[in-house]
DNA sequence: AATGAATGAGCGTTCATTCAT
DNA sequence: CATGAATGAACGCTCATTCAT
């Protein structure tokens, strides 16, 4: 009986962040209206506010919904393989973020569009989560570069094209279902895509020398 | 006086797509109401609609304002280096873009928010501009492998790195600056990171043989 | 355990009963919400409307629970006193009514206020307690007028004058006390404020001659 | 043509506050609705936001309405009069205010029994105009006692007997009107019961020397 | 060209209440 | 008896837009 109460009550909230989810990927967090989300999770709209008390607090349940397991996932990766080998660390983040991301693949586009906000809202999710990420992603770059795995490149770039590379497919599944035909969602397409990024994180190792050439 | 009458005119609309490129950027179109643009811009909020047709009139002027010249640019530099060297032409094309969006930094960043939108506009947009982008990009990488400068990787991908490595910075202007600490406003960002860039398209030429034998 | 679930179910009811009259008395009837009194009150919100049949069966039964002691009291003091002496009745009238009022100050001003909007509710009250309380006081006037007692004055009058002297302190307590810097909570007030309103009582009596020569 | 559109503006922000002062009289602030204020005033519910910026700013601005002119007038009477004599001016304090309140009895009513809640906003009108209503009116109290005019009493508690008596019959026209079947709203009214204000202050003059025989 | 009143739809939220447990 | 999920109506308010001036 406990058992059906509480399994009620999880299919209603449960309900509503499924909906939520879809609707804030496809139309925005300000383009979609709690009857909106309320109705296509056939709840009724008051239990929205009963449930996650008001539509910011259901933002806010996604965003923790979607960076505390991705930072639980970046820290263990991190931790495990750092000291084995940086750059094979990095390719660890990079295909499990990939899995990651795809396995909640509207959620993260959602939360990747709303991060490019200027709101209260996200800064401090930048100061709690991305702050953290960054330092994880980092620490790995530097360690390559001290032992001489990876060349030496200002790791805030490599910051950025790292996760320029990792999030481009899920900050734009439309694009690239619509006008390059691949399906983001489909796993071969992270399989394949993931070896791509391993031949850049390959690109780090080799290119000093030359470059240096080339100079 | 008629020019004076114009010249006011002029400066209205400017004031008011000014005001709307900065609100939208930091608030999302639909985040932003259109009395609060017309507050910002010190305009009666009736001529809004009476200028643009309306709040999605305002949108569409400013996506146009943005994707036209952004593909002039690109169509001439492809154009005109394309037949020189297609990877001598992706660095140009990503210094130059990189420069481009630099110099309308508001503007770009609150594009590309709104591109990860699911709605009729965005795929107009994506079928009017993205397709012919992408299409200029693919056609360099094309080139590129046929003429042996580039390893023979799927374009598809390319361009998402591509795209990703490009975008990444000015999509998340705020992370750059308050978790990187990396300011994309100043000129010595984009002379550095355009390097960064360059660096990986090298790295495109001269991965595959060490690609191949690690096969 | 009877005994015990009885004295639960009082206590419940009491507490409802208590937070209820201290917040209608702040806030105002339509002001308060019932979760709120569940609230202050340590009490699920469904039970006030199992118990008083809702709000407004709440709200029915502090007047009821404010007019029954009132009126019985008044009828007490008007039974007892009148036959004595009617000036020395209505003094006995003001000093007891005072008192009481005191001890139910939070109910008094509420019931105070909620008697000046027009309501249905309202209507019922007054025809049902205030007709009594009126007949009674002006019963308790016209005496005196006819024992030669009292000046004659219009009574109605006299029961405003008299009415408007007992409430004002207990309608407006805040006025008095951030004004006027008089604490109608406190047992001093009540008995030099009732000292005063036998001073009007008095001059009920001494008035008339006076009055005539001043003509 | 400007004299026109004047008149238009004053006419829909009239109606509203009319509609406003007779719906909040019958059902109090809180239980009435901006809908239904609208309706009675045949007007769009958004222009009570966009005229009065909000429920809250119709509120104040009815309490100013009523405030205002009420203590205007307080100051010009006891200006005038205070040096003639004291109890004089009291008398024509009374029959001032009662004549104020009459002219505006609804608002008259309302604003009374707002001004019984506890709240932010009564706070600041008792600060604001009660303050220098009671001090208008102790003074008067006082220069009576000074001069001998007036039986030595706490000028607190004649204050609130005072008032008591003017406020009364406005605070519960209905129970005037239902129970003792006095009709507030009919100018004679008003002029008998002056009289017996006056009666009143009279006994102020008279009863101490009385008093002191009664001790 | 520019204004500001006016509109009607929709917003997020809270309400008193009901009901199955 | 007590709970908390659930409901539907209504709340105050803001929205983009229109229109007469």
């Amino acid at each position: 009986m406990d058992c059906i109460t509480r399994r009620d009550k999880m299919e209603t909230k449960d309900k509503v962040l499924e909906a939520a989810v879809s609707l804030f990927n496809a139309k925005g967090y300000q383009g979609s209206s709690i009857r909106e989300i309320a109705k296509q999770a056939d709840v009724n709209p008051a239990l929205i506010s009963y449930y996650f008390g008001g539509k910011k607090g259901l933002l806010e349940n996604l965003l923790l919904q979607f960076y505390e397991p991705y930072l639980a996932l970046l820290n263990k990766i991190v931790e495990e393989q750092i000291s084995v080998s940086p750059l094979y660390c990095l390719k660890q983040i990079g295909q499990h973020i990939l899995n990651f991301q795809q396995q909640h693949i509207q959620l993260t586009s959602f939360v990747y569009r709303e991060m490019t906000l200027d709101s209260m809202l996200v800064r401090e999710m930048m100061s709690t989560y991305l702050k953290k990420e960054t330092y994880y992603i980092q620490q790995v770059f530097t360690k390559g570069i001290e032992l001489g795995e990876c060349m030496n490149i200002p790791t805030e770039h490599a910051v950025i094209q790292f996760k320029g590379m990792l999030m481009m497919p899920f900050l734009y599944p439309r694009y690239l279902s619509e006008v390059l035909y691949l399906q983001p969602v489909e796993g071969y397409f992270v399989e394949r895509y993931s070896r791509q990024i391993e031949q850049w994180i390959d690109s780090l190792q080799l290119l000093e020398p030359l470059q240096l050439q080339a100079k």
